[in-house]
DNA sequence: TGACAGGAAAATA
DNA sequence: TATTTTCCTGTC
């Protein structure tokens, strides 16, 4: 299998463990330090390479270096909206300080609607487990330092799969939603929708079904890269109450979230995220 | 081993 | 429109 080695300028603000487990994507593995990731039809094993850059490796096809910044967040400029979100909250300079390196990942929203219809009610490893299995049974299978890992399955080899198959995966309710997604909607279903606006694509992914406005948010700001889009689950619940004193349904504080922070609520939602998990309060 | 963790949809008021 | 109930699996 080809494999083809890039180094990428980082600076000093990027952690490619906080990045990738923080809760944006689950089906990353550690190796000796190293993560490797299934992204697209490609593996990419990524190393901290020290101070100013980080090296990754492109095992098979279809990764360039473009693509692995715009996936890593590592187009973002980080110190700009660092710098407002500080000056609409000064009370979260300390979170800032502390998630120092956290970026916003851009994976193929196909893949992000699925793994957070999986993620209704369900802890981090569960969540991680049953992705893994659905890409084993319908996913390529690459071979890796004696290892076989899955790309995620296309839409075209879901629809393959046997009542068995989805029932295998023991996702409990989630699997009706599982079952009419893979039936409805495709990848150039997710490319159209990432033409519209915020708002637009907010709307069409209420309308299917297992996707509310926690999900809805997830897939707009890890999947479209839709900054300002401000997933609200009980971690960050917990957050804004404690920061804020902002509590209610879902909808109200996402409002909220969105109104405090603007145009890069989604990094706000991170630092508090990987804060709030790490110390058990603000 | 029963309590608990974790969002969306449907039912209810 | 806003609140309450129901739906599952995994972990300890």
């Amino acid at each position: 299998l080809q494999s083809k080695n890039f180094r990428i300028r980082k600076g000093k603000n990027f952690s490619i463990e906080k990045t990738i487990t923080c809760g944006q994507t689950f089906r990353y593995d550690l190796n000796n330090g190293d993560y490797i990731y299934p992204y697209k039809k490609s593996l990419l094993e990524i190393s901290d390479g020290g101070d100013e850059s980080i090296s990754v490796s492109v095992i098979g096809e279809d990764a360039n270096i473009k693509q692995i910044k715009e996936l890593l967040g590592l187009n973002d400029n980080i110190e700009e909206i660092n710098k407002e979100i500080l000056e609409k909250a000064p009370k979260l300079s300390h979170l800032i300080e502390v998630g120092k390196g956290l970026r916003i990942m851009r994976n193929p929203p196909y893949e992000m609607a699925i793994s957070f219809i999986f993620s209704i009610q369900t802890s981090i490893p569960t969540i991680r487990k049953r992705l893994n299995l659905l890409s084993e049974m319908a996913g390529e299978g690459i071979e890796y330092k004696g290892k076989v890992y899955h790309t995620f399955p296309t839409s075209s080899a879901l629809r393959k799969l046997s009542q068995t198959d989805l029932a295998s995966l023991h996702i409990g309710f989630r699997e009706r939603f599982l079952k009419e997604f893979i039936e409805r909607y495709d990848e150039e279903f997710f490319e159209q929708l990432s033409k519209q606006d915020f708002n637009k694509k907010r709307e069409a992914l209420l309308e299917i079904k297992g996707i509310g406005e926690k999900v809805a948010q997830c897939v707009l700001l890890f999947g479209f890269g839709e900054l300002s889009a401000f997933p609200v689950d009980v971690w960050i619940e917990r957050a804004m109450k404690e920061v804020f004193g902002i509590s209610g349904s879902t909808k109200k504080i996402t409002e909220a979230g969105r109104q405090i922070f603007g145009n890069f609520a989604g990094y706000a939602q991170q630092y508090m995220y990987y804060f709030i998990r790490a110390f058990g309060h603000c």
